[in-house]
DNA sequence: ATAGAAATTAGAATTATTCTTGCTAGATCG
DNA sequence: CGATCTAGCAAGAATAATTCTAATTTCTAT
């Protein structure tokens, strides 16, 4: 007999955890986060909408939202704003900015080179508690 | 004879401008971007046009708008994100980054320590063009 | 002065997101 | 095992910031 990951027919091959970082796992958010650890081009509600209707026709956008938000709150993913766009997420949870590239309109994911720490080089008053800390660039990636 | 600033009969205290960084003034444009010098808390648009109501009772928040965008556009004045809020506004044009004071609600300028290249510190791909950067903080400000 | 261009106004339209309501499904308790 | 209880979901309405449209006004240049 072969095993099944769910009784609704559809192949969901990493088993379903109970839950991510205290947060109760549910197919729909199940399907939420896997889809951002499979596709990590920051991708909107929308986009997330759109692309999950494969594995879930029936999936609403409200859902979507709800789900993205969960995911957020419990520090599962992070939302990624530029200007007033519409918000991205992205399962990257390491510390680092984002960079927009004009040309190709894609966004990657950008780290310190070793070492540095940005508290360090900004002139805040001694006693500054940094809770969160945003880098965004835009501009040009060498064509290559 | 006393010399007066303009026929509106409203003292316009610094004379306006023909125009600014190739922006032609108007006296819309020149109210808002005068309101911005003079209160450098980062208001939203809406901030603005309810502020500006003194000196231009009869002002639109569409032309609030269309300064404001007319202004950024020309790189006379900023405009400041956070998360999915109200753009604000901001006049200061050196190299900067925005921290969140939880506490206060407020938002202040921040810079680099001397010398720190913010470009430097990044793991960019060699031959990388950078045209803007934008650094947001959020946390909290020393009690006092 | 006058024609043409640019700005302004008021309000409608848009868009991302949030909210509301009724329903569903899984968890809990006896 | 079944009843109940609660959290999550779906669908669509509501909201809020911003943008757009059309008509009017103000500048600018002739």
């Amino acid at each position: 007999m072969v095993t099944r990951s769910s009784d609704h027919g559809l192949d969901a091959s990493p088993e379903m955890p109970a839950e991510i970082s205290g947060l109760r796992m549910t197919r729909q958010r199940w399907e939420v986060y896997r889809l951002l650890m499979d596709q990590r081009d920051h991708p909107t509600a929308n986009d997330v909408f759109m692309r999950i209707k494969d594995r879930l026709p029936n999936i609403s956008l409200a859902t979507v939202y709800n789900c993205l938000e969960a995911l957020v709150q419990h520090g599962v993913i992070r939302q990624v704003n530029f200007d007033r766009e519409s918000s991205r997420f992205c399962p990257n949870l390491a510390e680092h900015g984002h960079f927009h590239d004009k040309l190709s309109g894609a966004i990657h994911d950008v780290v310190f080179k070793p070492g540095v720490n940005l508290a360090d080089i900004l002139d805040l008053p001694p006693g500054t508690l940094i809770t969160d800390i945003e880098i965004t660039l835009r501009g040009e990636l060498p064509v290559s």
